[in-house]
DNA sequence: ATAGGTGCAAACGGTTTGCAAATAG
DNA sequence: CTATTTGCAAACCGTTTGCACCTAT
């Protein structure tokens, strides 16, 4: 049984093959794909899944932590496999790969920010831009 | 004349009362809006001027720094009045008024990331959440 | 006079939803 | 057997667009 139907039944919700597939897709890009892109590989891949439920699982997948989400340059949702819980992503501008990143010495900063502003930070979201290792060599 | 009229002469664009309306709105608010949050301020501040309208001039100040755009939590966009050029928002999560922050040490940070991850960061995206310093005084 | 801006209504397209059939447990 | 999931098609709703009219220069 997968690491996926494992977590499913721990939240006491049906493992299906449709979710397994759709998560392999996540698993397997490791880069932001919107629904629609996800629905596309799915069926490149031989799998007639609806759009409809592609939509549902990666909500779902969301919400059991296995994805994260966020709105793409044209406002649209896109998702990324996601393995640990607090991080943020590094996405690379040539191959489009999602890599994960601890969020390190924000502590200084968060001081800094107090002292001069006065504002109290809670929570952060960073997503860095740039060129990942195997892009940066060639 | 105002400054934002100053600015769309410059770029050979007309001043009209009604972009200085949707400037003045967002100038005054300081915090992100959504295309129909700022239609129905103008309404209630006597200034009939259509949604599409609306639209079009937001994603004018964008064109001219003049403000920023980005995706809200329900996936609509939100536009705040920007005055800086790089720079970074804290938002409030208890009153939504919105601050600019300089990035800061991240130098330390990307250099750590090529190191560790051989990611070669280009740019980054951050926004912080928390209090502002009235929020927290209460 | 003319290039550019605005309002209106219709079109667009990503996302959600209701429901009947299919499937997991 | 029962609760959940899925596919389908329609509805939804934020956003964009075409066009006639209006306004700034």
């Amino acid at each position: 049984m997968s690491e996926i139907s494992e977590t499913l039944h721990e939240r006491g919700r049906y493992a299906t093959r449709t979710r397994e597939r759709i998560a392999a897709v996540l698993r397997d890009e490791r880069r932001y794909l919107t629904p629609h892109a996800v629905h596309e590989l799915l069926l490149s891949r031989g799998a007639s899944i609806s759009l409809s439920t592609v939509y549902r699982t990666l909500e779902l997948l969301v919400g059991l932590g296995i994805a994260a989400a966020r709105s793409d340059e044209h406002g649209q949702n896109a998702y990324v496999f996601c393995t640990v819980q607090h991080h943020h992503h590094a996405v690379c501008r040539s191959c489009g790969r999602v890599e994960e990143v601890r969020c390190g010495p924000l502590e200084r900063f968060a001081r800094d920010l107090r002292n001069d502003q006065g504002f109290e930070m809670e929570d952060h979201a960073i997503e860095l831009y740039g060129r990942c290792a195997d892009c940066t060599q060639r």
